[in-house]
DNA sequence: ATGATTTATCGTAATATTACGATGTTAAAT
DNA sequence: ATTTAACATCGTAATATTACGATAAATCAT
């Protein structure tokens, strides 16, 4: 028990299930947040920003970057991290495909 | 620890992320999309189809009626689910309103 | 070379989630 | 009044997540 059956889910079930858990912490929303309105690639900046230890930013980072939606570049003894444009839209249209399903006809309720 | 530090996030993330941890299990991803493709307010069928025991797709159903993206309307001794329009569209919107703070300027990466 | 800075990774404690059997509860059917 | 069917809830085992200190690795400054 306290295993997720994956294998009784579709792929694409699975696959969305995936990039929403990966948003589902807030600090992982505050770091996407504030990578995006610094409109630049900051890194250590985030520890103290948002008060969590460095290696639990470090580890959120990790599963950010795990779906591609930001990327880290070595800028001499630092890590600079962006947001991948192309990535992020295809996440959002992905949640948008999955919420644009809805129809507007409800036999009960 | 491991506790989420709730109380160093805004509002607006923490609600974003827990909307998001709703949707973050395939089983709930495929409870949504089974009563939208069925056009109606099913509810034990949820089990046959699944394959979850029935305890467990409770437990599920409970949780997407905490963020009310579905309702449970009583008929007779079944449960009827559909999805709550407005709800569904407002998470919709919540979700495009943080996707489109993308800005497109990178200063590395 | 040495020391400082920045980040990643390891190990681990605290907590949360997932799944299910067992047990209630309610309403229809007999 | 019993029985049956459909759900919900409780208790709990297995697993996952979160957070952080400690430590390693890499690079810059001296």
């Amino acid at each position: 028990m306290g295993l997720t059956k994956s294998e009784i889910f579709t792929e694409e079930q699975n696959r969305l299930a995936l990039l929403f858990k990966i948003l589902a912490h807030p600090a992982r929303i505050a770091i996407l947040q504030y990578i995006i309105g610094q409109k630049a690639c900051i890194c250590n900046d985030l520890v103290e920003e948002l008060g969590l230890a460095q290696a639990t930013i470090s580890q959120h980072l990790k599963e950010l970057k795990s779906i591609g939606i930001i990327q880290g570049t070595i800028e001499g003894k630092s890590v600079c991290y962006c947001i991948d444009e192309n990535v992020w839209k295809k996440i959002q249209a992905d949640f948008n495909i999955f919420f644009n399903q809805e129809v507007k006809v409800n036999k009960c309720c």
